[in-house]
DNA sequence: CAAGAAAATCGAATCGATTCGATCGATTCG
DNA sequence: CGAATCGATCGAATCGATTCGATTTTCTTG
């Protein structure tokens, strides 16, 4: 009977596929796969019957149990979409990555770790995690992974075992920077970070924050400019943006008789807002205040910064290529990149007789 | 025999760990998914065994099988990451559409068109996908994922039938610009578009551009403006990106004798754009030139841009409220969104004796 | 104390494909 | 002409879990 080949209510498979072919489903699966021989005119059928039966191709969930893989990789982002795609950063080393991973034909799986998400997206099918930008509230959910024989590549996070590293020189790239500032003999220098703590709570620096800080990067670049300077003013924005940047210079330039006459920032966003926070207090950059970013991100502001520049797209194609090693069953080796230094207009020489007295002991 | 147990080498699963704590797979099952009456008791043993043979929970592949889902919306974009994320408002989108789906415990998979990528994207495990920006040339793939029976949303697309819809007024509010600017006096409008072919090529509108043009955004937009102007110049640009403004911007207003006294641009990128070009050539706005924007995207600049403010946020969630929708069985209601005009001081009243004659016959 | 209800557990079918080894013809070679 | 080979196809096992209906155990209650 072939009361079956024209059941038109449920989703077809491959089986009824090959029925109505009249071959066998091995068959029918090797002429949608390409892989192994088979007649052209056996194809032929089987795409008819297909075809006839309004068949989509092969279930692409059973595809991933049968083969244990689902050509999905898992991006983790500490932040919610809105606040990682700000910054150009982590767009910059996502392009990176989907190019890497684009070309093996895999896409990638936006997974951003708000709130209770935590334990769960671990359960979702994916061949790779890589990790963006992630402090280490995330120790739970990676070992899971990890316990799951899951290959984890970490784009500047604290070092773990069993997850590939894929780093920059934070620490000497801040220095280089603190370096440049000294060198044009600023004495007094601020530093805005990053957030560094999962809270995203925006405050000054105090002088312990080495014992709460949770963000690598912070931290790191955070330990380059105190290789540079013994003692320096800090603030810690909320996020990596501009508007940050400029709530954290009002309050750092905010008291004329207490101001640093250069400003480091983690980022290229914050340092633009601190440039704007100077412009509103009616200082000159970088006659009145000199401002050092980080990133190179080339915004578009009427300045040209001070930075250093990192190979953001670099990084994301590291981590792509890792990612791929790892599931070719080879091990990558870790990679660290560093940066370049650029120097821009937004840094100068401090004024010989600006304030008053150096403040420096 | 319990040879089994201690097998360390192979990836346990579900019915070994069931076999270690001497119960079966069905109620180990129940156990982890939490579904279901389990003895206290049990459910210990069978978490005991599974930490003695390093089991990390069930495989998420299997689980999509089994259940037919795999928590996974897939998101299209017509363009490669970088461009895509270089668009505020398809992060606003993405924004909006992750919360909504995040909030089911799905994720998104990024889908980016690039290349021969188009036969392939159907093939991942994806429940829903959401069109984000993008043109016809998606045809064949959304008709293999129709025929799939998988649900579609498409956000601001041509509409397709099986497709869902969430689109936003744009010809009525690129009118409302247009009017805008001739209430102010303007004759001369020139409007700078988002690309209208897939070929993302930039260069003067030609008049034939209805017959070519693929991109519904932009087709529309310039439609509204053409609802009160019968005549006007334009210029396609290649991206939507300040940089493509300037270049946009540059090439209309490079002739004196020809030069628009408003531009409309069809986004607040390209507008902002245009606006650095003006003041490259000595222009000032809104002095010399009005420029009005399309999208409301706040970029900082140092003008308060005259734009159309769109709520690309609530896009992406009903996208999102469509997508869960559709899974849930019942049929979502497609929904248009209404822009809101917002004036700033980047448009102004023509100069009475500014250019010699008026140009429009 | 027996009967019925509720709770806990189990067996077996199922989701939809892939893939290895076996089989069956047809062709080629010595 | 017999044997070896190659191409095409098929059977059956497998991937790893979920879930429905059935069975056993336990707890109430008349």
């Amino acid at each position: 009977m072939t009361a079956e080949a024209s059941d038109s209510r449920e989703k077809p498979n491959l089986a009824a596929v090959a029925a109505l072919a009249g071959v066998s489903p091995s068959t029918a699966s090797l002429a949608f796969s390409g892989a192994g021989p088979v007649a052209e005119s056996t194809r032929a059928r089987v795409f008819d019957a297909a075809e006839k039966l309004n068949y989509g191709g092969p279930d692409p969930r059973a595809q991933s149990l049968r083969r244990g893989r689902s050509g999905i990789i898992g991006v983790v982002m500490e932040e919610r979409v809105r606040d990682a795609f700000r910054d150009p950063m982590n767009i910059a080393m996502l392009d990176g990555l989907a190019d890497e991973i684009g070309a093996t034909g895999s896409g990638l799986l936006l997974l951003t770790e708000t709130g209770d998400d935590r334990l769960g997206f671990a359960s979702a099918p994916m061949d790779a995690v890589v990790l963006i930008g992630c402090s280490t509230r995330l120790d739970e959910s990676v070992a899971l992974l990890r316990q799951r024989g899951m290959p984890i590549v970490a784009v500047e996070a604290p070092h773990m075992a069993g997850v590939v590293a894929i780093d920059l020189a934070n620490r000497e790239a801040s220095a280089s920077v603190a370096r440049h500032l000294r060198e044009l003999g600023h004495k007094r220098v601020g530093v805005v970070t990053l957030p560094l703590e999962q809270s995203h709570a925006a405050g000054p620096l105090t002088p312990d924050w080495h014992a709460t800080a949770t963000s690598e990067v912070g931290i790191q670049r955070l330990l380059g400019v105190a290789d540079v300077y013994d003692e320096f003013g800090g603030y810690v924005a909320s996020t990596s943006s501009i508007d940050a940047g400029i709530e954290a210079g009002l309050t750092m330039l905010a008291d004329p008789a207490n101001r640093p006459t250069a400003v480091v920032a983690q980022s290229d966003l914050l340092a633009i807002g601190i440039i704007r926070a100077a412009e509103q207090l009616g200082l000159a950059v970088p006659g009145d205040l000199s401002v050092a970013g980080f990133d190179g991100a080339r915004i578009d502001s009427g300045y040209d910064l001070t930075t250093m520049v990192q190979p953001a797209v670099e990084k994301g194609r590291a981590a792509g290529r890792a990612v791929i090693d790892m599931l070719a069953g080879s091990d990558p080796t870790p990679v660290t990149f560093t940066t370049e230094f650029h120097a821009g207009n937004t840094t100068g020489p401090t004024m010989p007789s600006r304030s008053g007295r150096p403040a420096s002991r």
